[in-house]
DNA sequence: ATAATATAAAGGTCAAAGAAAGTCAAACTT
DNA sequence: AAGTTTGACTTTCTTTGACCTTTATATTAT
């Protein structure tokens, strides 16, 4: 069976329109869903992070909503923050695969190239004796990314 | 009497159907058979590996699952000889260059694919404070074949 | 009319429980 | 000896619920 937060996620974002945004209400998406509030920040927690190109903004209170709006611009600020941030700190297998996709729409990858680079980085390759594989995962990405804009192409 | 095992391999291979591929519940399957779970991981471990032409993948979890890909035309492949013979031992990073520059002019690779794979097994990307680098660049290249031969048949 | 207070309406957090799959070594078969 | 079977223990991911914080609106007091 599958799982609710798959099946959410995906209602997510087929509900965000071209404009890559969504305002929703926690509770009437919980509700909608037949589930607790707060599996609804599980799934935003989980799948609609930074690490996939997303950002949430909400508020409390009376007329509450969360927001979720899809990073769209790239730019050497997206870029650096990744490799000089996010990148220097381990990394999980599923966020990295995020994150490649999210290089890809922008442009910074090809397909080949993040499809090559998951499976060098996925845990049946550099699954380790001890604790380091995330972290081992994220130099390995952050030197390809390296040399990749070292290419100088697209 | 056949074994619970091979009993098991033969089940999977005659269910998984014209596209190569099964997903599974690993308890679900090991109550059709009345086993212990880990009675199918070993039965996954020892005839459904990389050397002899299979995928798997899992997660955890409520919604697990195990999902089993069969890599076609895995026998009479270049690639997969590399696969079961040279990348189960240890490989330098100057070898693992020649090797994929080979792979690429005989047409198993694309140039960026070689590229991409190279700078994900360079010494500064994948060096350990212990000893075993040669051992995971050979395992980060197995998976990697191996996929890239599975996207093949796609 | 204004300020202070109360109430209700959101969303947030966190930890425990649940649901899978993974590991590993001991025991068992052949 | 090699291959198989089993089960206890571990890890990962998901679901749930109790409790917390913030905000808007309604009510009350001055």
């Amino acid at each position: 069976m599958q799982n609710i937060s798959d099946i959410i996620e995906e209602f997510i974002i087929s509900t965000m329109g071209g404009d890559n945004r969504l305002d929703l209400s926690r509770n009437d998406l919980a509700g909608y869903f037949g589930c607790a509030p707060s599996q609804i920040n599980y799934v935003l927690a989980t799948r609609f992070n930074l690490n996939r190109g997303y950002i949430i903004e909400s508020q409390r209170g009376g007329g509450g909503f969360i927001k979720i709006t899809r990073i769209v611009d790239f730019d050497n600020n997206y870029l650096a923050d990744i490799i000089n941030n996010r990148l220097n700190n381990p990394i999980s297998y599923k966020d990295a695969v995020f994150m490649l996709e999210d290089l890809v729409e922008k442009r910074f990858l090809s397909q080949e190239q993040a499809r090559t680079l998951s499976y060098a980085i996925s845990p049946k390759a550099i699954s380790l004796p001890i604790k380091g594989e995330d972290d081992l995962r994220s130099r390995i990405l952050k030197n390809a990314f390296a040399n990749i804009i070292k290419e100088g192409r697209v």
